[in-house]
DNA sequence: TCAATGCATTTGTCGGAGTAAATGCGCCGA
DNA sequence: TCGGCGCATTTACTCCGACAAATGCATTGA
């Protein structure tokens, strides 16, 4: 009935503080609203009623909703209720609307959307990046390939620095509305890693394709900068589709779906 | 002393219901984070005192600062208290993060920043939705482009007509993560009808640079489309960066800064 | 038939009380 | 003298009950 069962990934700040109730109500609740259990323009149940359901006081309910609110999930007025906004309307590029996204299995469509975004995004940036990068935005990005390298993309470390390298690079194009979509393009690459690690093998070892935007970027080459970033992106996009496709012959995976 | 005495366009939604409290204040915490009235890592007054000197009580206040919280531009912790959080860390792509960066002067950097990005996105985004675009599509950006010309950008009709058909070219793509940058683009469209406008004069016809990146994305050319879209925020871009410089000669110009 | 008005429902706002957590400090022991 | 441990304090977090405001709907009147 809880519609947070499956997730184990409940809200918790790097800094490990526990995850606070409306903290849990807004990651519930946004998880069923961006998986369609809840349909937009369908009206929630009312404050009283709902926040007695899920055993919480009402202004923690309320907190809850300001938050999905704030993300643009749904729109509440009196009398009318709070109701599921268009998901259009919704804050796609907001980290923690991506990771509901990603709590449950998402829409293919959107997998293709972010790789689509990635290959937009990443090669202009990381052009801007040959031109601008300061030293220590190549430190970061060596320090990050040489974990990759430590520890490879099938441990969480290793993810971990792959993302990154990819942040560092949104960095150094010293563009702050591109760095606002490192959680984004982070969002794409994690769901490569997960395909791959789903596989049990690694298509190709990324390591070259990742030190060749390096050596562009650290080169003050922005042309080759693009280039192989494309080069990078293209090749994760094509494993992943094919990792996608294959995932997509054995249907369901989703008992409660 | 109230920090939102500047901004008239307090927060109100489409449909015409009242701003409520706690929208009020997270609009007015909101402007004055961004604005830098408070510092990142700053540690605002605790609730009592803070909800107490803002006359509202502590449950809007948290309502408040719940709304600020998820959009990444404050963080609160029992003792510690809610501080404001590093400027990376903010969402600049939400819709409302964007609106009160513009409710004061924003920063030059921020504008040029949305000017990079639509040079990125846009032409990109031309390109997708010249192989995907729908009729309905080409019916809501060919309408959006006869407001256009009916009401010309001297008017704020004429502005809402401009954004719509910049809306319609990401909506076109139809890839979800770009249509969700459609606020952000549609900031950086509005910023330079602004700029026009306080030049008190169009530097040029727009229409024609339009209807070419129309013609392209009706005809199915994606190629043709990027390449016209590339001349059309090319051609924003330099009107901004002149009257952006312009502005910057006579300094000042805010008195209360 | 239409318009104005009262009513019911829902969110919004308020004030207060008690809980849990995190930090800093003092105490205690080695 | 130094280090670890426990306690007190501060702060946000949670809960509760009540009232206000807004809005859609029905009712009533012209």
């Amino acid at each position: 009935m809880a519609p947070s069962d499956r997730t184990e990934d409940k809200p918790r700040r790097r800094t490990g503080n526990p995850a606070r109730i409306h903290g849990t109500i807004a990651h519930d609740l946004g998880v069923a609203i961006v998986s369609g259990q809840y349909q937009p323009g369908e009206t929630l149940p009312n404050e009283i009623d709902f926040s007695e359901r899920l055993k919480v006081s009402r202004s923690a309910y309320r907190e809850a909703v300001r938050i999905l609110s704030a993300k643009g999930l749904v729109e509440s007025r009196p009398k009318t209720g709070t109701r599921v906004t268009q998901a259009t309307r919704w804050n796609l590029l907001d980290p923690d609307v991506l990771a509901w996204y990603f709590a449950s299995e998402p829409d293919p469509k959107l997998i293709d959307g972010l790789f689509e975004l990635r290959m937009i995004i990443e090669p202009a940036a990381a052009a801007l990046a040959a031109e601008r990068r300061e030293p220590h935005h190549l430190t970061v990005m060596r320090e990050a390939l040489m974990n990759m390298e430590k520890h490879t993309l099938t441990t969480e470390a290793g993810q971990i620095a792959d993302r990154a390298f990819h942040d560092a690079v949104l960095d150094a194009s010293c563009n702050m509305p591109l760095r606002s979509l490192a959680s984004t393009i982070g969002a794409g690459v994690r769901w490569t890693t997960v395909y791959k690690a789903r596989k049990d093998e690694l298509p190709r070892d990324p390591m070259p394709d990742h030190w060749r935007v390096f050596d562009a970027i650290a080169a003050g080459g922005p042309e080759a900068a693009r280039s192989a970033m494309e080069d990078l992106v293209g090749a994760a996009l094509r494993d992943t589709a094919r990792a996608l496709r294959r995932s997509q012959k054995r249907p369901g995976g989703d008992d409660s779906g």
